[in-house]
RNA sequence: GGAGAGGUGGCUGAGUGGUCGAAAGCGACGGUCUUGAAAACCGUUGAGGGGUCUCCCCCUCCCAGGGUUCGAAUCCCUGCCUCUCCGCCA
């Protein structure tokens, strides 16, 4: 969520910014819910100043034992006036608060502009694309000649977009989420944290994911409307919704393993081969909150912890920053790591980290106390995976791949999987 | 699932329907004292919002939402959450 002043004051400004992200500010129609929530708030407070000062007097009146008959009468025509003021002024607030809470985040400065995922722009890159003198298979081949990745099965139990893992591919995939949780809270100083899987509405406009992006998430069918998470970032950064923070224990560093559900309803065609895109994955999520002033450079630091796991387990990948248009909802700035996937002969993304700024800070009510002015203000939320687990098990497939389609471990993880180095 | 207790400020914890945004204590902050610190003493100390907004004034908030009333932390209803005991269970 937007400071309200800022769309109050700049409104203009903020426009033009906001279509850098290709969002058309409706400033007319704000500024006029605007101006009528002014008028009709002072109304309202004023009447109920003239109510609380005349209920006064009538206690006093009673506790000198004075007749209070003329004074009940006078006050009387009020409550009507104040009901009818009230409920226009709740209205109006709802009004403004819906017009609000489906205006993105403004993007940072340094965000370049574009409209789509082509435009985003590469900062950097580790290592070489992995060099074959054969023809590499993709995951999906290199599972199903080994027996150990099946999507079928999967259908026949769920649907389709899920997958069966097993033997050597599902202990790969489970070496690899203790290997991130290692190195983060080993190496790089996160707090190990356990979160619920299901979290309610709150929660979910809270980090942003409503009451725009309903349709990407899976509902509870349940009458306490309950969803299962998207991502950790939802119960992750709600660690900090409603409180006061004392600078001092700033910045916190969560790190979490959790599946994450997505309906992924608008992608219908899109990676529907394979393990890319499913409605099921594991991932390792960090999550940082800030300091105002430290976002920018906590940004840098948690891409960082991304890019070590990447590097420790070989894989080759660039940065990109994402362009306006490609730019989530709740951010102002994304990093987007994409490992090599000789399989595709492509780039993807395993990993997003983002700063969300105040947004989401203002959405759950998250702040720390500055001891320059003594008083509450807004923390940063950072966000970014650690990685996407089911996408780094694919990469790690396609990368380590041999001729006869085996799958060799890289080094990193031997001490996670005893015994194994080779699987397939 | 059954029975009971309770949700008040950073924390503990009072609060006959009428200056209660709320006693007291703790904590925190400032000051006095001290070479310094501690102790002691004095003082300050909730959040959100609005206005003709550096002064100042006003509104809202005692789990949430309704209701009764001129007036609700206090009375009534509903929901949520926490705790205790029993049952069941990984």
């Amino acid at each position: 969520m937007l400071d309200s002043k800022l769309i109050r004051d700049n409104i203009e400004e903020t426009a033009e910014r906001l279509n850098v992200k290709g969002f058309e500010l409706d400033i007319d129609a704000i500024n006029e819910l605007e101006s009528h929530r002014k008028t009709i708030q002072v109304k309202t407070e004023s009447l109920q100043n003239e109510r609380n000062v005349s209920s006064k007097s009538i206690g006093q009146a009673k506790a000198k034992g004075e007749d209070i008959q003329p004074l009940l009468k006078e006050v009387g025509l009020l409550g009507d006036q104040l009901k009818k003021a009230h409920d226009e002024l709740e209205i109006v607030k709802q009004q403004l608060h819906e017009k609000l809470s489906e205006i993105p985040n403004v993007p940072d400065a340094d965000v370049p502009v574009g409209n789509s995922e082509e435009e985003n722009v590469e900062i950097k890159r580790w290592g070489q694309p992995t060099s074959f003198d054969f023809e590499p298979k993709d995951h999906v081949d290199l599972g199903q000649e080994n027996k150990e990745m099946d999507f079928d099965i999967a259908s026949e139990i769920t649907g389709s977009r899920f997958v069966v893992l097993r033997s050597g591919l599902a202990r790969l995939h489970r070496a690899l989420t203790q290997f991130m949780l290692d190195i983060h809270t080993q190496e790089h100083d996160y707090e190990e944290t356990y979160v619920p899987y299901i979290v309610n509405r709150k929660s979910l406009f809270g980090t942003g994911q409503l009451p725009k992006f309903e349709h990407d998430q899976f509902t509870i069918q349940d009458d306490r409307g309950f969803y299962l998470i998207s991502t950790a970032e939802v119960p992750l950064t709600n660690l900090v919704a409603n409180q006061i923070i004392d600078a001092e224990k700033l910045p916190l560093k969560f790190v979490a393993h959790t599946p994450c559900f997505r309906s992924e309803a608008g992608s219908y065609g899109r990676d529907t081969r394979g393990m890319i895109r499913q409605h099921q994955f594991e991932k390792v999520e960090l999550v940082w909150v800030t300091k105002p002033d430290d976002s920018y450079d906590a940004h840098e630091q948690l891409t960082q912890h991304a890019e070590v796991i990447l590097q420790k387990l070989g894989l080759p990948y660039r940065v990109v920053i994402l362009c306006g248009g490609d730019l989530g909802f709740s951010s102002a700035k994304t990093y987007d790591l994409e490992v090599w996937l000789p399989g595709q002969n492509a780039y993807r993304e395993i990993s997003s980290c983002s700063n969300m700024q105040d947004f989401q800070a203002r959405r759950m009510h998250a702040r720390w106390r500055n001891p320059n002015t003594g008083k509450p203000e807004l923390v940063h939320t950072l966000n970014g995976s650690g990685l996407a687990v089911g996408r780094t098990l694919i990469a790690i497939m396609e990368n380590y791949q041999d001729v006869h389609g085996r799958i060799h471990i890289p080094e990193a993880l031997h001490a996670y999987m005893p015994g194994i180095t080779v699987i397939g």
